[in-house]
RNA sequence: GUCCCAGUAGCUCAGCAGGAUAGAGCAACAGCCUUCUAAGCUGUGGGUCGCAGGUUCGAAUCCUGCCUGGGACGCCA
C-alpha cells in the first residue's frame, strides 16, 4: 500500500468512527465507505456521499447528517486542511498534499516493483488464450486476443494473482486432416501437377510456402509413399510448421506461453472417454438416436449436447470437457479462457460442463473479445481465411510496428468492436496516441541524460520542495497506478492500463511546459524536480511493460 | 424465434458495484518554439447519454419493453 492508498484508508477510517460518534449507524448498519476524486477542484481531494446513504438507516435529511459527521470528525490526522459540505450533503475534504512528495523515494526505491499489491493474495489463475487452430497466418482477431490475453496476465501478475499462461493445440480434428490434405494437394501443385484443393482446405500462402519447401527438398519421392503415410507424413510435418510459426510470430509479438496444450494429447493419455464416464457417474449423460448426450440443460443451456456422434467419434465438446477438467485437476482457483465473439454461444454449454464436474460455474470465467474490423484509406477492408486473403499477424507487425499494434488493440475495452484504422497505427505522428506515451518517457530520458552531462546528481534530494500545482498533480497521479492495476485485474480491463499511461504523459507533458525542470540556479530544486521526473519515467515505463510497448529513450 | 455485445460530441471511444456542471483523442477555431525534443502545451465551440417506462433523495450507470447495428445459435471445430 503506498501513500495515497494509506491516506485514503485513514480518511476512510475518520469519517467511520465520526458516524459512530455521532449516533447516526451501528457498526452492522455501516455501510462502505466510499471515497472518490471529484472532477471539479472546488470539490476539494476528495469526497463522500456517506450522508446520503445514511438518509434512509438515520432518518435525516442528509446535509443534517453531513453536519453531524463532520462535527465529530478528527480533522487533526489524515493531512486534512479543511472540509465542506456541499450538494444535497457531499462531504469534501480538502488535503495538505504534501504528504504526496513520499511517493517519490517510494518509487525511486521500487523501480520495476512500483505498482505491484499483494490484491490477488496468490491466488491461482490459469488464462488461456490465442489458442488458435495451427492451419495457418494469426490475423487481425488473434493479434487482439493475443495482445488482451497478454496484457491481462502480465497485469494480474502485477496484482499478486498466480498466473499460468496457456495455449490450447487444436490439433487432432478434422482441421488437421484438412491441413495435411490441403499441404498434399499444394505439394503436387508446386511438382507441377494438377491437383484441386479439398472443399475445406487452406488456402493460405504459408501452405504453398510448406509445399514448394517440400518439393524442392523431396521432390517426387513423397509420391512413392502410400497414400496413407503421405497422410501421416504431410499432417505432421504441416503441424510442426504451423506450430512453430504460431509460436514464433507471438514471440515476436512479445506474448509467450507457460504451457502449451496439445489435444492430442487427451487422446494419447485416454482423458476424454474416462471424463464422459464421471459425467455418466453424476447422472449427466443419457443415450439416444444412437448417440451419447450430456444433459446440460441440467445447469441452465439451451439444449442438450452430443459428446459422442453415431458414428462413435468425439464431438468437440468431449475433449474440451476432458480438457477442462484436466485444467481443474491441476490446482488453479480460477481458469479464464480468451475467446473471440463468434465463440461466445459456446460458453452455456462450458459453464454446464464445469458444474456438472463439481465446480461453481464462475471457476470458469469467459472473457469475450470483440471482433476488429480493418480500415484502410478510410475503408473497411475485408477478411477472408478460406481464401487466404486476410491480414496476417506477421504482415501488420511489419507494416504497422508492434508497439502501435499493441496499444491500438487494448486501447478500447474488449467488448467493444474494435476499428483498427491502419493509417493512424503507421502514421509517425501526434494523432497516434501510443507516441504520445512514448514521447513522455523519452523526453524524461532526456531531461534525465542532460542533467547527467551537466554534473547534477540527484541521489540526495528534498521531494517536499516540490510544490507546484502542476508537480502535485503529477504527484497524485503517480499514486493512482498501484489502484490503477488492481482495479484492471480485478475487473480484467487491460484498457485502463492505456488510459492510465496516456493519462500520466498528459500530466508530463503539461508539467513540462509549465516548468523548466533543469535550472542551474537553483540546484536544489532541479535535483527534487529530476527525481519527480525519473519517479514518473518508472511509472510510465512499468506501466508500458504491462501491455507489451517498449519504452525508448529517445525518438 | 432465442441468446450475447454495442448504441454517449461531426468521427473513434472512455465513464456504467448509482452521485455534484457527462470526459478524452481526432476534426474545427484562436494562441504558444533565441529556453530541457512543438511526436508538445494553453484556450474556445460542440451532447434530448438510441427510445419509452420503472426503482431511487439522485440514473449514461440498475430493472422491463421496444428500435438500430454486429455476432452466435451443427451429431463442424
Amino acid at each position: 500500500m503506498n501513500v495515497m492508498q494509506q491516506m485514503q484508508e485513514t480518511l476512510k477510517s475518520e469519517i467511520k468512527q465520526a458516524v459512530l460518534a455521532a449516533e447516526l449507524a451501528s457498526e452492522a448498519e455501516m455501510p462502505a465507505i466510499v471515497l472518490e476524486q471529484p472532477k471539479d477542484k472546488a470539490h476539494g481531494d476528495y469526497a463522500t456521499n456517506i450522508a446520503m446513504q445514511l438518509a434512509r438507516i438515520a432518518k435525516k435529511a442528509p446535509r443534517q447528517i453531513a453536519e453531524d459527521i463532520v462535527a465529530q470528525l478528527n480533522q487533526t490526522t489524515g493531512s486534512i486542511k479543511s472540509v465542506d459540505i456541499a450538494g444535497p450533503g457531499f462531504i469534501n475534504f480538502f488535503i495538505d498534499n504534501q504528504y504526496l512528495t513520499k511517493l517519490i523515494p517510494t518509487i525511486l526505491e521500487q523501480k520495476e516493483e512500483y505498482g505491484s499489491s499483494d490484491t490477488g493474495k496468490g491466488e491461482k489463475i490459469q488464462i488461456e488464450f490465442v489458442s488458435a487452430n495451427p492451419t495457418g497466418d494469426l490475423h487481425l482477431g488473434h493479434a487482439r486476443g493475443a495482445s488482451v490475453g497478454d496484457s491481462m496476465c502480465n497485469i494480474l501478475a502485477k496484482a499478486g494473482y498466480n498466473v499460468s499462461r496457456e495455449y490450447y493445440i487444436n490439433d487432432a480434428g478434422n482441421q488437421i486432416n484438412n491441413l495435411a490434405l490441403s499441404v498434399q494437394a499444394r505439394y503436387m501443385q508446386a511438382l507441377g501437377k494438377e491437383q484441386s484443393m479439398p472443399e475445406d482446405g487452406y488456402h493460405g500462402a504459408d501452405i504453398i510456402g510448406i509445399a514448394e519447401t517440400l518439393a524442392k527438398e523431396y521432390g517426387e519421392q513423397l509420391l512413392e509413399k502410400s497414400d496413407q503415410e503421405q497422410q501421416a507424413f504431410f499432417r505432421e510435418y504441416g503441424l510442426k510448421f504451423e506450430l512453430d510459426k504460431l509460436a514464433k510470430d507471438l514471440e515476436q509479438f512479445r506474448v509467450t506461453f507457460d504451457h502449451w496444450f496439445s489435444e492430442t494429447s487427451l487422446y494419447e493419455e485416454n482423458k476424454i472417454t474416462p471424463a464422459i464416464e464421471l459425467l455418466r457417474e453424476k447422472g449427466y449423460i443419457y443415450e439416444e438416436d444412437g448417440a451419447t448426450w450430456f444433459r446440460s440443460t441440467d445447469f441452465g443451456d439451451d439444449k442438450d449436447r452430443v459428446l459422442v456422434k453415431q458414428d462413435g467419434s468425439y464431438t468437440y465438446l468431449s475433449p474440451d470437457i476432458a480438457y477442462h477438467k484436466n485444467k481443474l485437476d491441476r490446482g488453479f482457483d480460477k481458469l479464464i479462457n480468451i475467446w473471440g465473439a463468434d465463440h461466445h454461444g459456446y460458453i452455456p454449454r462450458m459453464h454446464a460442463a464445469i458444474q456438472a464436474l463439481g465446480y461453481d460455474a464462475d471457476t470458469l470465467e469467459v472473457e469475450i473479445i470483440q471482433m476488429v474490423n480493418l480500415f484502410e484509406n478510410g475503408e473497411k477492408v475485408k477478411m477472408s481465411k478460406r481464401t487466404g486473403k486476410a491480414v496476417t499477424l506477421r504482415e501488420l507487425m511489419e507494416e504497422v510496428g508492434i508497439d502501435a499494434m499493441r496499444y491500438f488493440f487494448v486501447m478500447r475495452s474488449a467488448d467493444s468492436h474494435l476499428d483498427f484504422d491502419m493509417d493512424l497505427a503507421k502514421s509517425q505522428s501526434n494523432d497516434n496516441p501510443v507516441y504520445y506515451v512514448q514521447y513522455a518517457h523519452a523526453r524524461i530520458c532526456t531531461m534525465l541524460k542532460q542533467a547527467g552531462e551537466k554534473g547534477i546528481d540527484f541521489a540526495d534530494y528534498e521531494a517536499s520542495l516540490l510544490q507546484s500545482e502542476k508537480a502535485e498533480e503529477l504527484m497524485k497521479k503517480l499514486g493512482e497506478f498501484t489502484q490503477v492495476i488492481a482495479d484492471a485485474a480485478i475487473n480484467r480491463t487491460p484498457h485502463r492500463i492505456t488510459q492510465y499511461i496516456f493519462d500520466l504523459s498528459a500530466n508530463l507533458h503539461s508539467f513540462y511546459n509549465a516548468e523548466k525542470v533543469i535550472n542551474e540556479d537553483n540546484v536544489e530544486a532541479t535535483k527534487a524536480r529530476l527525481a519527480l521526473m525519473e519517479a514518473v519515467r518508472i511509472t510510465l515505463a512499468n506501466g508500458m511493460k504491462l501491455i507489451g510497448v517498449n519504452a525508448p529513450q529517445s525518438m
